[in-house]
DNA sequence: CAGGTTAGTGACTGGTCAGTAACATCTCGT
DNA sequence: ACGAGATGTTACTGACCAGTCACTAACCTG
């Protein structure tokens, strides 16, 4: 019964040999997942829910799945994972010129708020920070989740600090921090103004004013 | 049986004109749920671990209130009560000089995230904004509870936006904004930086960059 | 003391949710 | 065509959770 359709395939060139033609369970699965945890948050969504999105139900979920907190913690690292490449793909054209890849990168941010909310980039934005709206919901006592997100973030700071340094910035570490707020502060902000109504279209000024002040 | 130590009254120097010799049931709740809530997440805690916590009842508890998403309401607009005291007391000192008001607020930001996590101020840090987590938890459909917290992130953004008018800064409403970014950025990375190591400790140097850019 | 207010107790309903069991069917390579 | 592995179906357990009911006990006030 209802045909629902079984939608795009995600087909991220992974390790297996054969193309996938129809995606498999556990890919509908993982996508379903991400989509809903997205918009739902990870306590506000169910097995039930993921599987019925799916079109699958909850025995294959258990089968590819050892536990619904296995899934979440595959969820956290593809979503670091497209993020990086988001990252990346951003900062590309003006490699050799930290200044200018923080610059893109800011700018890339604005862009990224501005789209409605499906994944044109491989990127979620409409709620903000996938990984850092998990660490309000993920509890105290949980610390393989938790260990995912703080090493993602710490990442961000890694990366924002040595753009810093690479530009010649006085106190890189105090301007990698600065844009960590700002990136940071963007995403948190996306949660409750709504498109590109809020502080976040300002960032890209911001970053710049920052930088220049550490220059020079 | 089990003798709960009935804990310390608020008392916020109420309406009341008797004043309390032992908190209400009612209060006690209110208390209860504000340290649960901010602590594990509103999802995270059923009423029954706020009545245990409150050493009441079930009962008592839907005699106070109509249901937990009333308690969760007047817990949000506690918290707002609670922030905007602490901001108005954090600035207080520098009336008459935007400037010197957003560089103490900016301070304050700091030492408030380097206090433990009790509500030595009567406000709460060690989990980042109460407000803008909730965000996170609040599902999409419920208007009531996103109202609040939108309401209370857009007077940050005016109160910001103002503070950059009164100092006379060029385009004031992008420092505005750009303050906010750092703001909202510092509880937002709270959540996943343990006590005063993350990058909201150079919030206040960051603040001071951004208006210096924006003057003269 | 009477009557109202406030709070406590325990059992219950109806619903949700993670996870499991047993069995049936489909698909694909050989 | 056949068998194996992947997938689907139905029903279930046990836990949790919001909210209700009937009844009881303490307390305050007139």
């Amino acid at each position: 019964m209802s045909a629902k359709s079984t939608a795009a395939a995600v087909s991220v060139a992974s390790e297996a040999p054969a193309r996938s033609e129809k995606p498999r369970v556990r890919d509908r699965i993982r996508d379903s997942a991400a989509n809903l945890f997205y918009r739902h948050g990870i306590r506000g969504v169910c097995v039930d829910a993921i599987v019925e999105d799916a079109g699958t139900n909850k025995m294959s979920f258990y089968r590819s799945f050892p536990s619904k907190d296995d899934l979440v913690a595959e969820y956290l690292k593809d979503q670091e994972r497209g993020y990086w490449q988001w990252w990346d793909e951003a900062v590309a054209p003006h490699a050799g010129d930290a200044r200018r890849q923080v610059e893109a990168l800011m700018q890339a941010v604005v862009d990224l708020i501005k789209t409605k909310s499906k994944s044109d980039c491989g990127c979620r934005s409409s709620r903000g920070c996938a990984l850092g709206n998990a660490a309000v919901e993920i509890p105290e006592g949980n610390d393989r989740l938790n260990a995912i997100v703080h090493d993602y973030k710490a990442e961000i700071r890694r990366r924002l600090r040595r753009y810093a340094r690479e530009m010649g910035a006085r106190e890189p570490d105090s301007l990698g921090d600065a844009l960590m707020l700002l990136l940071e502060g963007g995403y948190y902000t996306r949660l409750t103004f709504p498109n590109n109504s809020g502080p976040v279209t300002s960032i890209a000024k911001a970053a710049r004013a920052l930088i220049d002040a550490h220059m020079g």
